[in-house]
DNA sequence: AATGAATGAGTATTCATTCAT
DNA sequence: AATGAATGAATACTCATTCAT
């Protein structure tokens, strides 16, 4: 029957559902078998029939999420900076990035900004996901450099607008390691923490989520505009 | 005997360190009573002599983070910014810092710049207690709130030398949310991220532990300097 | 189709020789449903379509070779003798077979040899079904007594040239226990130890299959030639 | 105190005994760990405390019996036997034994006699590992050689009488595959398996034990004496 | 005849904790 | 202060068997 090949597949997903339910709320240690069979309302043996075992239930989830980061689509930010530079509103430079105008300046970052609304919203809506990333890559197992290795294909996604295109124009272009280090723990890190420290965060400040996620949003910018100088976007800066 | 009034103190510590060598690699419900007895060398159970249950470690080793925070002293830095402020080279304004002249200016950031160095300092020095805090930090348990807390401790330090000379001026100051995110989410929560995957993040980006410090106090200067408008640092840019 | 047809009867006989196989090398117990649908191929629902439990496999395996023993044609044998007997040249008295000279003891002895290959043959090529019937009997279950029974049952096949020729002339002819421990520890269980044995000794001792045969008859034959005392077959030796 | 000292061996002898028992009657994979804690009288976890898993237990019974056999005391034949050179009663040929005259063949006969009672006393009492021995060494298993180890071992105290004394005097004998083979599947193993299916022959049998025991060794003696031709002990009759 | 999914009752093993000394 | 032994309650995982189709 329909409900039959629905429920087919159902319990699967359930196992799995409750799975991320319960890792990111105990951790993968402190989540017994019997609690993820319990939650997801099917018998426990049924979990050791679609997994090998409970390390497996761990692996696919980590898996799935560092597949899925690369799949954020970044094009059309990029598309938006390759017309800027066709149009002669941008020039990358040995160091900067050089605007036009006050205009194609402002045009850039309302795009990453753009953009930055798309990773938090990703972050947010994956955020029991990149809890038990983060919490399993604190500890010394094979995981360990899951959290990194996500914050990386996280950062090749947000570097696109800029970087990517600077790599296409120039491969030499030398990074400074500041910059690198912002981007690393700063951006992205900041936005992981964020999504995985939401709640417990909001119940200590009182801010509305909406009135959060601007907060959010308007940091980002701050750090963002912190490399702004006059038209330039400056890349490098290390003395 | 010698040995014996030296061990009889040392058994104990030993305990609190292989457990904060553990803990911090395995998390809590990672590692075991047993492990830790054999990392500490001493009988499984002497560890209950001298501890209720396993939780009653960790209830001490956050206990004695959280309490050790408050213990950074901040004053040396607090200081000169009574001295600046009486001395007229730095005016607290409505809605900024105002510095005498660029000079001013470049004292106080030096001062900034050297706690951050304090700072970086102790995360790195404590990061297995700060690993522990997070990690606990992560699960649905009494210590949920710790990490925060900690991090609100350590923003209180750091907030010292600005918004406490601030609050004395001026009560009512009001502070931008922006400006509470960017001090929670960006500059002690990267430095704390910092902390904790020092060892990951060292071992895939193969600079050297003096690079990466560098790196990372240009970083934060860079944020702080994100602040600076002229001869001012400005606190409130909310829309 | 074809295919099906063919299948049909195959899927049975694939469980049964996946269950000799799996049963010879890891025991009844040791044995999983599981590896035997893998080994045969099939699915695990399948073998209970055809079976009724696991227990119900090895009865059948276990009934088939005790069935099948029975079966060893010892005919040929059994004329030769009685048609000595009416030639003349052999002889039944009390405690012994008396032959009329040299050759009719040869004659006599070449049939027993010629037998003894029978058996051999027989117990090697049913060496996992008896290895299977050595392991059950081994434990305190309804199998227990199977060997045995197995081994009465080649008893009975090897003696039939001897004894069941002794007792349609003489029913009341007294078999010494020695002959009867004789005949059931050394003869027929040497037999099924060579054959049960024979990959684990033959790799130790690094005969060739032939070599290891011809030894194996030859040890045979000693052991029946130990009986022999001039041209008589001593039975009865008991003190 | 006393008591708790012995009970201190004691219960991990417990666990021994009664793997020993469980494991002789339903073998290795047929005898469950909450049995053996039942039989011993001991709690569940206690058995991990002393034995890592469940195959530690078994591969200590195992190596203890294994250790066991090499200990078996032959010396006191071999001391005859070489007092029998000496005395110029007995005289190692090519390929036989040869006695001085009967009453020599006699006492050598009388001795090797006197060792198989020894070696079935110690089968028979430790029939029980020996019937472990066995199951385990006919699966596939780490233990499949075992046996047959085992065996080597039984064989080389029973050898030593007749081979070692030959070895001494010339070690070069060409021993025939016949002679090694009538001493591996003949002797040894008629005998381990007259131990291992003691009870089971016996129930069937209706023997007594002293009657079972006294036609054992007639068996077994009736084997030796197979070799013995005139005053001499062939051992070499391969064609 | 065949199968993917599901399950109850185990089954070996673990682990925090306690006890006796 | 220290320890070897002991234990109850889990805990991950298994396995023979059944069900629905």
């Amino acid at each position: 029957m329909e409900k039959n090949h629905f429920s087919r597949e159902e319990a699967k997903e359930r196992i799995i559902g409750a799975s991320v339910k319960l890792f990111s709320e105990k951790g993968f240690d402190g989540t017994r078998v019997n609690e993820i069979a319990e939650a997801a309302d099917v018998n426990k043996a049924l979990i050791y029939y679609y997994f090998d075992n409970k390390e497996a239930i761990l692996d696919q989830l980590l898996n799935q999420i560092l597949n899925n980061v690369t799949s954020l689509s970044t094009t059309f930010v990029q598309k938006s900076i390759r017309q800027m530079i066709q149009d002669g509103r941008l020039c990358i430079m040995k160091d900067r990035l050089h605007f036009a105008n006050e205009a194609a300046l402002e045009n850039f970052l309302s795009h990453i900004q753009n953009f930055n609304n798309q990773i938090l919203d990703y972050a947010m809506n994956n955020r029991k996901l990149i809890r038990i990333l983060m919490t399993e890559s604190l500890k010394e197992s094979k995981h360990k450099n899951d959290l990194i290795q996500f914050i990386k294909e996280l950062g090749k996604a947000a570097e696109n607008p800029i970087i990517r295109t600077i790599r296409e124009a120039n491969a030499d272009f030398p990074l400074s390691n500041n910059f690198i280090f912002l981007r690393f723990f700063f951006h992205p890190v900041s936005i992981i923490n964020f999504a995985v420290y939401y709640e417990t965060y909001q119940k200590i400040c009182g801010l509305s989520e909406s009135k959060m996620r601007t907060a959010m949003l308007n940091s980002i910018r701050t750090l963002s505009n912190s490399f702004v100088s006059g038209n330039d976007i400056i890349l490098q800066t290390e003395a």
